[in-house]
RNA sequence: GGCGCGUUCGUCUAGCGGCCCAGGACGCUGCCCUCUCAAGGCAGAGAUCACGGGUUCAAAUCCCGUACGCGCCA
């Protein structure tokens, strides 16, 4: 048993029918940073009872997305097919019968009835509701049925669902603890189906029966689930069961206010990660929407983070997510990276670009030449490329800066003074560079800029001197004799 | 349609009755630094606190409506 002191257990249950969405990595953060706060269990389940579009591809995308972020569970699935804990199984689908027993139990104590409505009538029923203008609810018709018309039903072939009979008077309240109190009055709510007739488990059902069992003590989802909050309260009156702590998040929005889809970019945890964000930043980001501190501090390492979150610096409206400063923070972020590190975690990126095991500098020294520039990992390679590869003149770097009057000649001198340069290096580099400029009366500017330009074929780039250094005597003198050629 | 939730700069947000003719961050603009691009520093533009009523000596903050957005039930 994973018990600890504080009691506290949180947990993510996703349904396994895609990818982990930017609104589920959140949500996943948001538990796993109240479960470290307060030194209590992380918990990792697989809501998997919708079979027709449950995969096991989807259960390993989930996990590798969880994982990359860094949000490690401590009970829950390890793979697609087993897992670990002292509640295991932490797939639905591995444990109706526990639904069953209570499912069993709600029908034995009257709490829970066989409703044998078909599809065709509940329809019927909900559009003569909407013509009425009255809430399309289930009116309650099976409620009275007695076990012989129930029996004359199933050997007509009808297949019953259970119903959960809610309260008909007072109201039930929901406390929590984003929101407050939230009030539902109960002759609004319906009976709702705690089984369906393929005989599984609805999911109001079957996630009440589980955090039950799980010893959940704090549910932290996203509020589009606050509205099923009466009904599982209802159930868990109806079990004889202390209800968890609800906290219900806003939700995330895409840029024109609707529901963040597809349209407005990456909405995967997984192509985060293949554009190159780091997880503590796509982290700190995400702890961002929807949760600040009064000090909106923006930036928290990873264990300030778990220190400093609470679910009262929550907020209840909305937020929308903003690529643009997910950008801005990821680019701290691998500013703050080590270099050896930042190669290392550049790696695939680099290997897909074709430079990983390129002639050349060494990586740690072109890649850290450049590294208050890069926004994402995949920034990389577009930025030392031309380290590693045959100089292309970008159109800007030829018509305004090479082709000017005096500029061949400057780059004949260059080449001759820098090919006898010893040594090679940065300072070495700059007071020679400069001493060529006053000894031929040019500014600086004159000489930099074509140098700049003929070594790399661009006009902008890293700062002169620490680059010549890098590059190295011979790739230097090369592309400046070969700039002149093809100037003509 | 019913129910529920929400509404402070373009965006994320601070604010929980006087400190706010509203503070921070991203973005934007300008300046500085400078061999370019960045990064960094400084400055600036940007919010009649959704709207309308109350309560109060005093409201972004409390109450009531309205509008709009979103969610849930289908």
């Amino acid at each position: 048993m994973t018990e600890t002191a504080s009691g506290i257990r949180t947990r993510f249950a996703p349904s396994p029918t895609g990818f982990l969405h930017i609104g589920g990595a959140r949500t996943t953060l948001f538990n796993w940073l109240f479960a470290r706060r307060h030194k209590g269990v992380f918990v990792l389940r697989i809501e998997d009872t919708d079979e027709a579009r449950s995969t096991a591809e989807s259960v390993d995308a989930i996990l590798e997305s969880i994982r990359w972020l860094g949000c490690d569970w401590d009970e829950g699935p390890l793979d697609a097919e087993s897992d670990r804990g002292p509640f295991s199984p932490y797939y639905q689908m591995k444990r109706l019968e526990h639904y069953d027993k209570y499912l069993r139990q709600l029908l034995e104590e009257g709490k829970a009835y066989r409703c044998y409505c078909s599809k065709e009538e509940l329809d019927a029923m909900r559009r003569l509701a909407q013509l009425e203008k009255r809430p399309p609810r289930y009116d309650g018709r099976c409620r009275l049925l007695t076990e012989r018309q129930g029996r004359d039903l199933e050997a007509s072939g009808r297949k019953p669902s259970l119903r959960f009979r809610m309260p008909e008077e007072g109201a039930t309240l929901v406390p929590d603890l984003i929101r407050g109190e939230v009030s539902f009055e109960n002759r609004l709510q319906q009976d709702f189906v705690i089984r369906k007739t393929t005989g599984g488990p609805t999911y109001n059902f079957a996630c009440v029966v589980d955090d039950h069992l799980m010893r959940i003590s704090h549910v932290i989802r996203g509020d589009e689930h606050l509205p099923n909050t009466p009904s599982q309260l209802q159930l868990y009156r109806a079990l004889g069961w202390q209800p968890p702590l609800f906290a219900h998040l806003s939700m995330i929005m895409g840029p024109d206010g609707g529901k963040l889809s597809k349209r407005h970019g990456a909405t995967s945890v997984l192509e985060y990660k293949q554009q190159g964000f780091l997880p503590q930043a796509l982290r700190n980001y995400l702890a961002l929407l929807g949760w600040s501190t009064t000090d909106s501090q923006q930036l928290f390492s990873p264990e300030e983070l778990i220190e400093r979150f609470d679910l009262a610096g929550c907020q209840k409206n909305p937020a929308t997510f903003d690529p643009v400063k997910l950008a801005w923070m990821n680019g701290e972020y691998i500013r703050k990276t080590p270099v050896p590190e930042l190669v290392r975690q550049a790696e695939p990126f680099l290997k897909t670009a074709g430079l990983a095991s390129a002639e050349g500098p060494a990586l740690e020294r072109t890649v850290a030449l450049e590294q208050e520039k890069y926004k994402r990992l995949a920034d990389i390679p577009g930025l030392i490329e031309f380290f590693y590869k045959p100089v292309e003149y970008t159109p800007k770097a030829m018509d305004k800066v090479l082709r000017t009057t005096g500029t061949k000649e400057t780059l004949g001198g260059l080449a001759e003074r820098l090919s006898r340069l010893s040594p090679f290096e940065e300072k070495a580099l700059e007071s020679e560079i400069r001493g060529f400029c006053a000894e031929r009366g040019l500014k600086a500017g004159q000489v930099f800029h074509p140098l700049r330009a003929a070594v790399t074929g661009r006009t902008e780039g890293p700062t002169l001197f620490l680059m010549l250094e890098v590059m190295g005597r011979e790739m230097v003198v090369s592309r400046l004799r070969k700039t002149i050629d093809a100037l003509g």
